[in-house]
DNA sequence: TACATATATTGATATATATCAGAGTTGATT
DNA sequence: AATCAACTCTGATATATATCAATATATGTA
């Protein structure tokens, strides 16, 4: 976890800017841009780690991460990805003074860490910061619930089309993309075991329904993908 | 769904007084208790319908309610248990002009319907009550995902067992207690069919871990169902 | 009371998923 | 180049869960 102050990088031109902090004030804005730290994780190197003191709001700027849980059984489970823009661990971090989850890039990933106490201050003195944060909030913990509960009622041939889909259409936006996690992350992802992934992937890929090249894969049929999703 | 404005119904002696609504002045507490109503719902009532306009924030006085979803293919999922002197409905609350489940009575409820602008307006206005808000929101979030998540991980005597021990020690907090949802219902909560619902409850009263009389349960041997919901 | 309807229960069987075993593949390290 | 460890893949088998069928029990209602 390497770390750069990088002042050419200002929080006005930053995405989120557009998003949770567009109801700060200039002045507000340039405060948060002077308390905040910018980092690099590369793939597979730890963000936060869970149990461990909350230091401050991450927001992932590029990669993507993995938030997991790690059972007292010591069975790893993951919760969910973080993308671009993404505030990451916010489900937390207002009731809790530890970390509940790891965040782990799965991906080489930029992000930005934002004081804690910076960020209740601004909720205290701007009621219109707070509700925008109350919305962003709620609209994380909403789809990630939702998501679960989704997959939840599917078996695995439905799960697997499922992540396939999801990351073709919701993280790359294209029929043709490189996997970031292995088959156990899958596994750890939707709740089924390494071997079944890969059976599945297998019998997708004979079903002409994708193409696997290493760790790319293509989405040939994405009707019949669609289908399973809903339906297997 | 009947409604009593109850003038000797005042906020500030409320269970909620204490919890998220501590941070208001006498004066915003005194505008909360004028712009809130009061209602009854009673068993299998509907307190509030998915993807229907939120009309408010609701917050359960007594009994107990199930927050359900009906899912496309017509199968009816049970998100969580609503007990007293919680906020119901929280998580979407911020995300959606529509409550994202159906809120229904198991038990005869009593609740309180307090105006959406009037907390909007507070939260604004107020930021140790958004604040607290946040944390509560943050809570509740947190808890239903971390215990849909513990639920992903069991098998289904697992579930089951997870499933009494909660009503006996989080809701009832007793060893007997009259179980308030069916074994259908029971079923939709953790994600399994009726008949292994029945035959694993039987099979617990003949290991003789739980006694059934009816609709009322007694926990006789909570250390093997402890072992069970850890270990199952 | 009698009827209809939802719920509860149990057994037999089919299906889905996990487990176990082994072999091929890749990537990092020495 | 050799080695090791993690990952990928396939088949055989065991186990868990769902489905189907049938009956019993409750619950509400005309």
């Amino acid at each position: 976890m390497s770390q750069d102050f990088r002042p050419d990088h200002i929080c006005a031109k930053c995405g989120f800017r557009s998003s949770v902090f567009s109801k700060l004030t200039d002045e507000q804005l340039d405060r948060l841009t002077s308390n905040k730290t910018f980092h690099f994780a590369k793939k597979g190197e730890i963000v936060a780690k869970q149990n461990t003191p909350i230091k401050g709001f991450i927001f992932l700027r590029v990669g993507l991460a993995k938030l997991t849980r790690t059972n007292p059984d010591g069975r790893e489970q993951i919760i969910g990805i973080a993308t671009p823009n993404d505030f990451v661990g916010l489900l937390s971090i207002f009731s809790s003074k530890n970390y509940q989850y790891n965040i782990i890039a799965i991906e080489d990933c930029e992000y930005c860490c934002v004081d804690y106490n910076l960020v209740i201050n601004l909720i205290s003195t701007n009621g219109d910061f707070a509700k925008t944060l109350l919305e962003k909030i709620s609209q994380v913990s909403d789809l990630m619930m939702g998501t679960r509960l989704d997959l939840e009622l599917r078996q695995l041939r439905g799960r697997v089309a499922f992540i396939i889909f999801y990351f073709g259409n919701e993280v790359y936006k294209s029929h043709k993309f490189s996997l970031p996690i292995s088959r156990r992350e899958i596994a750890e992802l939707i709740d089924m075991r390494v071997e079944n992934v890969v059976r599945i992937l297998s019998e997708f890929r004979r079903d002409n329904i994708i193409r696997i090249e290493g760790t790319t894969i293509e989405i040939v049929d994405p009707e019949k993908l669609h289908w399973i999703k809903m339906h297997g």
